[in-house]
DNA sequence: CGACGGGACGC
DNA sequence: CGACGGGACGC
């Protein structure tokens, strides 16, 4: 049996937390060994110990076990990589989790929130871009924050860094230099550290005793749908409500099931996973839609959705450099989400129902049925069709009046002919370059989407 | 003077 | 669902 070092004579269990966050906690399958772990494991860094959970009169594995790496980097990458892989052959895939340390005693999951924002200090001189250069090389990074004196506006000389993954916040914390003091940050609107006095608590040396658990009220800007326990999310960092979207997961998804997936929510208009510096499809992806209902409704269906099962998506905003401070700007951000607040939740309980149900309102319905470009005016019946489009329609064609109404949206539509008793028609138009769709990189998903129109 | 060490997010 | 062992150091 593996065992870790016994090379102290003081209790191990001090071992096991140092340095924080580096030993992981795995729900396997009940027949996997130490070994078989250790050896999926061991590419991802130095283990000091494997321990298969077993019960104490049968000896028989609880199909739980503990990995002590030696660094928390080596074990957020493992957690990374590993999490929802099946380790040998016909067994459930593997749940990945950074261990609780031992002096704690709840049991919930760590989650991603608390592994992958950074509290530093820094010159009082630094602005944001200056503290995202400093902190690029260590990850990718969602937003950066510089606490500041609320009333004169200037520096505290401390700051947040949000990585996208817990592997390049704890990387940033084991790599910078040392003047930034740089430690994982405290989760935001939870009271710091309730219960956990004895001695230290997993996340090093914290000493800032209060600092505020006078914030018991309810962080979200409204009523949310229930994620079970998926932590909340921070609305109000830099970036608020956009049409694009950021995935994170630690499951290693292709790009055609990411696709697959955001492509349920109608109005999807660009969607590329983005590849780690490894080359390796996992990590996050980017997510584009034609209007904010669609990426609202995205972001509220599949943020903390278990896909595929035991892994759990994070799904946020990111800036899509649209100006949304202008008042009609903010009118749509407010139009949107009261439609969505009003809107009549399929609860989540009810086993993740991913039907792209768009009950929403009719306004709505129509913002995100139908993509964006303006209507155009028709071109006269009679004019000679210059360019005809082709279109296959999956599983059925949809009424011509609909039709219309999408299509001439793209150049000086005739008229629509559709082909009687088949699932395919011509839109006539009576120009060329019909212009589809602006993005050159969207092209190729065009014939994924003639369903939606 | 200058080294040291400190540390928390507008609701 | 899925949370914490067995064994015995060295001055």
């Amino acid at each position: 049996m593996e065992e870790f070092p016994t090379n102290t004579n003081t209790k191990q269990t001090e071992n096991l937390d140092e340095p924080p966050n580096s030993r992981l906690f795995v729900v396997t399958s009940r027949s996997i060994t130490e070994d078989e772990l250790r050896e999926s494991f061991s590419v991802y860094g130095d283990i000091h110990g494997v321990w298969v959970v077993k019960d104490k009169q049968t000896k028989e594995s609880k199909g739980i076990a503990y990995v002590k790496f030696a660094k928390s980097s080596q074990a957020c990458l493992a957690m990374e990589e590993m999490h929802g892989r099946v380790l040998v052959e016909g067994t459930k895939p593997v749940k990945v989790f950074i261990a609780q340390s031992r002096s704690s005693t709840r049991h919930r999951d760590v989650e991603d929130e608390e592994l992958t924002r950074i509290f530093v200090m820094i010159p009082k001189s630094f602005s944001e871009e200056d503290l995202k250069d400093t902190f690029k090389e260590y990850g990718d990074i969602e937003y950066c924050v510089i606490i500041k004196n609320k009333s004169t506006g200037e520096s505290k000389g401390l700051g947040y860094v949000r990585y996208y993954k817990p592997s390049q916040a704890a990387i940033a914390i084991e790599n910078c230099d040392k003047t930034y003091r740089a430690i994982l940050a405290e989760p935001r609107t939870k009271a710091p550290v309730t219960e956990d006095y004895s001695g230290g608590t997993s996340r090093g040396d914290y000493s800032g005793g209060g600092g505020g658990g006078s914030d018991s009220s309810n962080q979200y800007a409204f009523p949310m749908a229930d994620h079970g326990n998926y932590p909340a999310i921070d609305y109000r960092s830099s970036v608020d409500f956009t049409c694009c979207l950021m995935m994170s997961t630690r499951a290693a998804l292709s790009q055609e099931q990411v696709f697959a997936l955001f492509d349920l929510i109608p109005g999807m208009e660009y969607c590329e996973l983005q590849r780690d510096a490894y080359g390796m499809n996992k990590g996050h992806a980017l997510i584009r839609y034609a209007n904010l209902g669609s990426s609202f409704y995205a972001r509220e269906k599949l943020n903390g959705f278990e896909y595929p099962p035991g892994n759990r998506l994070s799904v946020n905003f990111v800036d899509d450099g649209e100006d949304r401070s202008s008042p009609v700007g903010r009118m749509a951000v407010q139009f949107v989400t009261t439609q969505m607040m009003s809107a009549p939740w399929n609860g989540p309980s009810s086993s993740q129902s991913m039907k792209p149900s768009f009950p929403i309102s009719p306004m709505l319905r129509i913002q995100t049925d139908v993509n964006l470009p303006p209507l155009k005016k028709l071109a006269p019946p009679d004019s000679k069709a210059k360019e005809r489009l082709f279109v296959v329609f999956s599983p059925s064609p949809l009424p011509p009046d609909v039709l219309e109404d999408v299509f001439c949206r793209y150049g000086s539509l005739i008229e629509v002919h559709l082909v009687p008793g088949r699932k395919v028609g011509y839109m006539k138009y009576s120009e060329k370059q019909v212009r589809l769709w602006t993005e050159g990189g969207a092209c190729k998903q065009q014939k994924n989407r003639r369903h939606w129109v």
